[in-house]
RNA sequence: GGCGGCAUAGCCAAGAGGUAAGGCAGAGGACUGCAACUCCUUUAUCACCGGUUCGAUUCCGGUUGCCGCCUCCA
């Protein structure tokens, strides 16, 4: 079995194949942080963090790489407006990325490159490009050459002439070419600034992942991924910079996640119709936001809505149900059983499963129904009168590993009851012995408020957090 | 104008050239003191029109509708 993935640069399919054995070097463009992410932003993060996972999974070494960009007009803007300095607003927001993704069950990443910095990396790339006649100096600003890049356009399948013929490029007195992107932005007054061989200044926007990718990862890497609306022309850009500048393929696989939508529209800050991920993560369980985001194949939209997150919560109880009755079921378990041997090979089945979807460009919404079977064949095991502890751990197992490749910690929370919960079960278990089912729904009613779910079953009586 | 995506049951969502996974919701039943959980049963001529084929919802062409990129944007 073999992991495929979806390229856009093919606009297909291709077999994953590492440039080195075992490795993955893998660049996620991460957020501009002068503001608190929306879950539109929270989509890349969740998508490539299961890719990281499943590339871990199937025994890879993954070298993760997630930049902030923490220098540009927005942030000069915003720090204007709060009267702060670009940096603590910088620093600010990445601390909230970490803390709203980290609860989405997002693992940090092994490098998080700030532009500022690698302001020498960057410096040093544009001077390369320089010198190779790829890029010139005006004014001040510096500007690619994009015409004299041969390939340009290869990844958005984009001729430059057509891109020319759009009205919307901006023409700037400065360019020898409306299609020329910047590199370096010579400073306004009272603008944060670097100095360069150009004067001071600042670097463009495409410019830090070029080399940043190439500081931390290699002129070459395995996978280069973002969001959809950065494939033109932020990463068509990197593939210039880059390619001109090293002389070497940039990146071999290109990903690129679909929207969030509300009411079938983009989300996004110019549009006013976001979601913040840091509100969201209050208002609902994080692990249910990262189920209802992996329900569905990572390259199509997801229209957003509370309708949906709500269904999304009743899908995911029926996992997690499931998990809990497993659990329960093993204080009353047997270690004899004639078909337990039948019944382990079953579990271990859909664990080759699992893979088999996701090996198919990382189809977590297969995946997710591979582990409704699962779900399913638990549920049926444990109707029988007779239960092996070995297939119910089996089952657990299965299930905890499984969703943990999806990011999705189940079973670990083992806060205890305290005292006066557990003797207030213990108390309507002897009121049912005695029929007096009044007290017992008193005391069920009771624990209801206080989120305290109980659920009788023959094996006795078993609570869960509501 | 250029490039691309999507259209599957009330809702969400997979999918393959041979008569369509999974989940939610609904209905009926079993279990239960009642619930909850769970189990069983039940719901689709896959936008429209042509073509290729023994056979297409799946391939090709066209139509319609929606969405996106071509400007900062995940």
């Amino acid at each position: 079995m073999a992991i495929n993935v979806y390229n856009t640069l093919t606009r297909k399919k291709e077999l994953f194949t590492p440039i080195e054995e075992g490795k993955v070097k893998m660049y996620v463009c991460g957020p501009t942080v002068y503001n608190y992410i929306h879950i539109g932003n929270a989509r890349p993060a969740i998508v490539f963090d299961t890719v990281r996972r499943y590339f871990e999974y199937r025994g890879y070494d993954v070298h993760y790489v997630l930049n902030f960009t923490d220098v540009d007009d927005k942030l000069i803007k915003a720090a204007n407006e709060m009267g702060e300095g670009v940096t603590e607003i910088a620093n600010r927001f990445i601390d909230a990325y970490k803390e709203d993704v980290g609860a989405l069950g997002v693992k940090e990443a092994v490098d998080h490159p700030r532009v500022t910095e690698n302001m020498e990396e960057i410096i040093s790339f544009i001077q390369g490009l320089v010198d190779k006649g790829y890029a010139y100096e005006a004014g001040g600003d510096v500007y690619f050459r994009t015409r004299s890049f041969d390939n340009y356009g290869k990844l958005s399948h984009q001729s430059v002439d057509e891109l020319r013929s759009g009205s919307r490029i901006e023409v700037g007195d400065k360019k020898e070419d409306p299609l020329d992107f910047t590199l370096w932005k010579n400073a306004k007054p009272g603008e944060i600034t670097w100095d360069s061989p150009w004067g001071t200044g600042r670097p463009g926007w495409h410019i830090e992942c070029s080399a940043m990718a190439k500081k931390y990862l290699g002129d070459t890497i395995d996978i280069h991924a973002g969001g959809q609306d950065l494939t033109f022309p932020h990463h068509e850009n990197e593939i210039a910079q880059s390619e001109a500048h090293n002389g070497e393929s940039f990146a071999r696989y290109w990903m690129h996640n679909g929207y969030i939508n509300i009411d079938n529209e983009k989300m996004s800050k110019s549009l006013g119709n976001f979601i913040l991920a840091h509100d969201l993560v209050k208002k609902h369980d994080p692990k249910v936001i990262r189920f209802f985001m992996l329900s569905v194949q990572y390259r199509h939209p997801i229209n957003f809505s509370d309708e949906l997150l709500k269904g999304a919560k009743s899908s995911f109880e029926r996992i997690q149900n499931a998990y809990e009755n497993i659990r329960h079921r093993k204080e009353t378990a047997m270690s004899l059983q004639a078909d337990r041997d039948e019944w382990m090979e079953k579990v271990h089945g859909f664990k080759e499963q699992f893979m088999k979807e996701m090996d198919d460009d990382f189809n977590t919404a297969n995946a997710i129904s591979v582990i409704f079977d699962l779900t399913k064949a638990a549920n049926l095991y444990l109707q029988e009168s007779q239960t092996h502890v070995d297939v119910l751990d089996a089952f657990e197992q299965t299930l905890e590993e499984l969703l943990r490749v999806l990011g999705i910690q189940i079973g670990e929370e083992t806060d205890l009851l305290d005292e006066e919960i557990d003797a207030l079960i213990e108390e309507r278990k002897q009121a049912r012995k005695d029929r007096n089912f009044e007290r017992a729904d008193q005391i069920r009613d009771e624990l209801k408020d206080r989120d305290i779910i109980l659920e009788d079953t023959s094996q006795g009586t078993r609570w869960k957090r509501g």
